[in-house]
DNA sequence: CGATTTTTTGAATCATATCAACGTACGTGG
DNA sequence: CCACGTACGTTGATATGATTCAAAAAATCG
């Protein structure tokens, strides 16, 4: 992103490297959400937990891509997401107001921040539309796909969570897929 | 939406209200994407035809929603989607192109943009999450609340397709429903 | 190595899909 | 204004895929 050396000055002073551990939870449901993270290295997954108990993942992120609870952060609500580190990390540790507030200050970065918005929904809507069409072994295989490496760092039962089945589930297409 | 005068004459100058009957097409799947809608009266929905021939409907628009294939604009790829109109609407009709230049000509829009764009993502984060954690008769219940006048729009078989069961199931959770 | 976590497997059950038939509503043309 | 055809909604029977619960096997970690 083609950015002034002003700009850049300013995003080094509200931006902060931090190492993260594995297991260790960035964001809690019902707290304030007061971060945003840029992912530089590492895995973290943001995921839900329903009235049974049972959590459903709404998003994995590896090398630089952005993670929170965009929900509580763009209604101002509490947090209903849980950000969990799936390895041991680094993270780019973003104040969520001091980036708001970059917009007002670097007008130059409404470009690049909406550019991120659009590619995002565009992500989003691909999701809605795979889950709805595609099976579940389908959606394994696209999954694989958009997400080469990232075995290494996840559990079985994280994917299983994303993709909307169950670890048992997830398991027999994998042997299925083996005997082929 | 605060504007200054010189931004809504230019808005004015690049919208063009149209009216749309029942049943037409604004976007067909494969080609190329020139516009983007917003609705003033009536209803449409943006649907994708999977390899089955299913339809799955990805969004319904009503009064003062805006509506697309927004994976189209966004990705500046052809159509995937189709839009349809549900009932004789009316229609801002904007140039995707001519929408995308006001933000240099009057940066003042990219905050109204960034909104737009960030409620956008939370919406369907929560649809992705609703998906996932609702049974099928909760998701039908939310849609009821969420969209409490559509029904005089939409044939049930809209619905059964947005909320991702057929037309059949959708029906045995109305009489359900109605028992209760 | 032992303890714990994760994955796999089996059997029973459940929710939804599918296929087919029927009933109903709607609108058009005669 | 009625008759007919088409589209839509409902219902029943059956099939399918995924879940659940329980237990065994495998992997991981200290």
């Amino acid at each position: 992103m083609p950015l002034s050396e002003e700009a850049k000055k300013h995003l080094f002073t509200i931006a902060k490297e931090t190492k993260v551990l594995k297991g260790s939870t960035l964001i809690r449901e019902g707290q304030y959400v007061k971060k945003t993270f840029f992912v530089t290295d590492g895995c973290l997954r943001a995921y839900s937990v329903d009235k049974n108990g049972k959590e459903h993942t709404l998003q994995f992120a590896v090398k630089n891509w952005w993670i929170s609870d965009f929900i509580a952060i763009y209604t101002g609500e509490l947090a209903t997401l849980n950000i969990e580190c799936l390895s041991d990390s680094t993270v780019i540790d973003f104040n969520t107001q001091e980036l708001n507030d970059i917009h007002t200050l670097f007008p130059e970065f409404e470009a690049f921040q909406r550019n991120n918005l659009e590619r995002h929904v565009v992500s989003l809507h691909k999701r809605i539309l795979n889950q709805m069409q595609l099976t579940a072994e389908e959606r394994y295989d696209l999954f694989l796909e958009q997400y080469p490496d990232i075995e290494q760092y996840t559990r079985n039962y994280h994917i299983a969570s994303y993709l909307g089945v169950t670890q048992q589930s997830l398991s027999r297409i994998r042997v299925t897929k083996t005997k082929k």
